[in-house]
DNA sequence: ACAATTACATACGGAGCGTATGAGAACTAG
DNA sequence: CTAGTTCTCATACGCTCCGTATGTAATTGT
């Protein structure tokens, strides 16, 4: 075996994220237990010290592994689409259904923000806050998003109620009508964007 | 003394609130030993459980206080404006002012939805978001705002952008112009609820 | 091939939480 | 007024969990 080294490090380190994403989407952060996932893992939290300093800093990389793939399947899913604006929505109504999962409200919306702070000051995040401003930067040099609003701040705003709305449908009992109706406001707000109320359908 | 009793335990669970909001508030959850501000009250966790079973039933007592302070104030705001939907649009401005404090926004936006779960589903919080769900009601009858949308959804929304809204003013190194930037934005979403743009100064 | 570094496990001390128990003060009945 | 009961809160104990310090085997550079 010439490098089974820098293999057998990347596998511990990928075991250890794999077994505290499950356990931070399952019970939660503040519940796992160090040395019950690392256990699960077959290891030990010193491995966990070893490669990530500490609980927050396996945490992160978690995040960072999330976010990659939430940006990945935005940008695939918004790539068809006819127009820009239509990109545009598609990105977040993908996003919606993205954070459908538990794992990714309880990861990315409710322990993340707990315990390492506003997530619009994460480093390796935001990918997807990312792209939406791209996209509201160039509508507004077509003219169509107004003119005068900050595509980072509009951005942002936008992935509030996302989120929100994610966790209203996730939330709900009855999450088809509850969606139809989430989506449908959602849209509207986002109307107030347009220079003109346009004909875009869903 | 004719009934120091119910006095005494009046106080007793306010001086627990007190102090673990100023220990919520500043340090946070997770960080905030039961020990240390049970002391700092005078008193000692053995109090702590015996009028809220646990540490999340005293995080409880103190959202439903902020809460309590926050509808209040809301509501005391936005009682003075000419027209409802000024008055509607002024509730959001001040419920972004408000939660502008560090203090709000690590109980109630980070540590809360961590330890307690979705907002949406506390029980004795949310009187923001009553309101303005009903004021989204009555300007939908009156013709307003756009038939077809949800009144509580459109108010869950705003609601998550109106956090987001506060904690990037909060965080930014500039908040009197990430003001400006935030509420413009924020307002510009708004519009998109109006049936036709119409002439909202700020 | 040998010293140095790396990857991880084990061991130890401390802090925090929840419960069980106890004591003293305040209501209540006679 | 007094004795019993109830309530409020403190104390004591065991447990779990975390962070660090230390140990050890495997790998690398030379």
């Amino acid at each position: 075996m010439r490098r089974p080294r820098k293999e057998m490090i990347a596998e511990t380190r990928a075991k250890l994220i794999a077994a505290a994403r499950q356990a931070f989407g399952t019970i939660g952060y503040a519940e796992a237990s160090m040395d019950d996932f690392t256990a699960s893992a077959g290891l030990t939290r010193g491995a966990l010290y070893h490669h990530f300093g500490d609980k927050k800093g396996l945490l992160e990389a978690v995040i960072a592994e999330i976010d990659g793939e939430m940006a990945a399947r935005v940008n695939e899913v918004a790539s068809r689409a006819p127009t820009r604006w239509q990109r545009f929505v598609d990105e977040c109504t993908t996003y919606i259904e993205m954070a459908l999962e538990p794992e990714i409200q309880r990861i990315m919306f409710r322990d993340g923000p707990a315990v390492l702070g506003d997530p619009a000051q994460w480093p390796n995040a935001n990918a997807c806050v990312g792209s939406m401003t791209d996209h509201l930067t160039a509508l507004q040099g077509e003219g169509v998003v107004v003119p005068g609003v900050d595509p980072e701040t509009a951005a942002r705003l936008i992935n509030g109620a996302s989120s929100q709305a994610s966790q209203r449908i996730a939330n709900s009992n009855d999450p088809e009508a509850t969606s139809r109706k989430v989506v449908a406001a959602f849209k509207q707000l986002l109307e107030g964007l347009l220079k003109e109320p346009g004909p875009q359908s869903s």
